[in-house]
DNA sequence: AACCAAGTTGACGTTTACGTCAACGTAACT
DNA sequence: AGTTACGTTGACGTAAACGTCAACTTGGTT
């Protein structure tokens, strides 16, 4: 009695990601992806659009799809104790990098706003 | 009486900031880079020193050598009121670009935080 | 003088992430 | 049956960001 999944066809996350099917092939190409299929038509899944929108975030962060896939691969389950532990391990790799990432924008913001004041104040300046 | 500014090879660049002098000539020849001469050997200065930090750093944001370059640009003063304007405009929208990315990456930090406490469960859970 | 380290300018090669055809399959209308 | 829309798999092309030589210069060192 489970609810008939909602699916999508490849240009449907074409356009709700505003990307290429081309792209998409791509991503599953390398591993990215792996939808089902209704013969040779391949059909997406709930699941499939997080990892897109995994894959689509990380490529605005300036991630690798290489990177995309380690964290793909963490949200999969399957795995005994040690898997597990590896998981978590990537788990805390991933947070540094991003925690990182997180300091740098902010760092950039504060000199952007520094900046702003500089050029008003030259402007106010300019005028007088 | 100005104090003789530190000055840099482009070895010394390519060791502070762990990367290559090709590629520093690359920034160079893409107009991200403007040293002076002595005869035919490059000299960087402090500014040099700043533009190519902010380039870096962009790079592990993911911004491209063009993005980088536009705010570059917006350091440099060199302006009458209508260049300032177009700043104060070119500095608002990465202020955008920033913020977004502030927000993507929060995101992406929060979900990881909630993988964690799943895979920690699901290892709890095989235990018992 | 000979040599070495560090620098220079081409020029061509490489990796990542797709774009762009070509040639074909298939389901749905008309 | 014919067309149209949407899908498929190759195969080759391309832009960005350098890597990798090759051939040369230049300033000290033995």
């Amino acid at each position: 009695m489970s609810k008939p999944e909602r699916t999508y066809s490849i240009s449907d996350f074409a356009q709700e990601f505003d990307t290429t099917t081309r792209a998409i092939r791509f991503y599953e190409s390398e591993g990215l992806l792996a939808p089902a299929r209704d013969g040779q038509k391949r059909i997406y899944t709930h699941a499939d659009y997080v990892k897109l929108k995994l894959i689509m975030r990380g490529k605005r962060l300036g991630w690798t799809l290489a990177e995309s896939r380690e964290l793909i691969e963490m949200y999969d389950p399957s795995g005994n104790q040690a898997q597990y532990k590896r998981v978590l391990e990537k788990i805390a790799e991933s947070r540094e990098r991003m925690q990182h990432q997180l300091h740098e924008i902010e760092q950039a913001m504060m000199e952007l706003d520094a900046q702003e004041k500089r050029v008003k104040a030259a402007m106010k300046k300019q005028l007088k």
